[in-house]
DNA sequence: CTTTCTCGGATAGCGGAACTATCCAAGCAG
DNA sequence: CTGCTTGGATAGTTCCGCTATCCGAGAAAG
């Protein structure tokens, strides 16, 4: 498969994937000759999961570049290259220390995990991006005024532990070994916008019960 | 207060707020004369939810401007007016229908909204931007291989549901009446990504539960 | 009253991100 | 041999969210 057909199978404009090549987010082809890479399956689906974290996750081409380097990390054991591609994803904005709001929600959060019991992300808490994102995202929220505590929080988390139960329990039964690392990239970034879309709804069809369509 | 206290108030650099007053983002101040200008709480406040929209909520500043005028139309009822103002806030890729991961991703969405007998979405299902997103994000996800078929995405939705309660319950314990179409829009983007960061972390800890640290 | 400072509006420019268009020399196909 | 295609390099384009500069009108200080 030259470059040529990679773009044919994949939609992909040959411009962009020599950008991707580029990029670093897509390996290089096997050279032939001067002038001629030969690609493989391996190559479209590597390209199909970029383009879909870019164009569906919306994450940063650099962001990407360094998830799949760690999803490719084959020195790491499974736990721990999974754990690092994920701990690569957020790129949220940076929490301002010096924002009196930022000090409180990062109290309330950490209460809200106490709340939970769950001591994992407790311990890991400070260093966690995804904590951090929580804490950027709460003391927001509290800088428009609308009140945000652990306790009514405690339901949502239970909630959304179902959810993280429902994903690996998925991700158990569909992904074989070699996958699995790549599927919870996916989960992790693609199941969000189904996830949001399926809240949204949600929104709408009990809104519409509630209140009318008017 | 005036334009540099409002900057002062709020953190955000005289000339940020000015770009706003251009792209309509913020009203313009009550004119004292010819070089100065009049801003009051309420300039504050919406100056703070633009900011949310955008840095936290990651929203394009037109999708913003667009929000904000339904947010504000006082000639539409609540109901209405929070159901224009969500309507406009996704603004995803739009589906490419020639795709046939996106015709087939759309009948599994159908079936999923028939399996729970969400009426309301059916109906306005082909026109509901929220459900165009959902459609291009299952596209996305079947593309690259992985099944999603509506069965198993029932108790998700029904999980999403629960929690769509809980927005509403909260919604009308905590918001008074002006503010709740505005509170809904927050709800809407500025839980976003609380519900992702407490999603991630229950994965991370489930994860740890599971498999160990490592 | 004059001088200096500050205000707010207009305009042009900047920097990053994601592509995209052009050029080029090497090869392969007829 | 000739003309088309290939992959790599490089520079350019577009969009977006600001940001820096200029300007004339007024407020503030002496």
């Amino acid at each position: 498969m030259r470059l040529a057909d990679l773009s044919r199978h994949s939609g992909v404009s040959t411009a962009t994937i020599k950008y991707y090549l580029r990029e670093g987010l897509l390996p290089p082809g096997r050279q032939i000759n001067a002038t001629t890479a030969e690609y493989d399956e391996g190559h479209l689906r590597r390209l199909r999961l970029v383009r879909a974290l870019i164009q569906v996750g919306k994450v940063p081409v650099a962001t990407a570049r360094e998830v799949l380097g760690h999803v490719d990390d084959e020195s790491l054991g499974r736990t721990v290259r999974l754990g690092a591609a994920l701990w690569a994803l957020p790129q949220d904005a940076e929490p301002d220390e010096a924002d009196p709001a930022v000090t409180a929600a990062r109290v309330e959060v950490d209460r809200l995990l106490e709340l939970l019991g769950w001591e994992t992300s407790r311990e890991l808490a400070p260093l966690s991006p995804v904590h951090r994102s929580l804490v950027v995202a709460v003391a927001a929220l509290r800088r428009l005024g609308y009140p945000w505590d652990a306790e009514p929080m405690a339901p949502y988390s239970e909630l959304m532990r179902e959810v993280a139960r429902r994903d690996l329990d998925f991700m158990e039964t569909h992904a074989s070994e070699a996958e699995k690392v790549e599927m919870a990239v996916a989960a992790a970034v693609l199941f969000q916008p189904v996830l949001r879309a399926l809240h949204r709804l949600a929104q709408e069809e009990e809104s519409a019960r509630r209140y009318g369509i008017e």
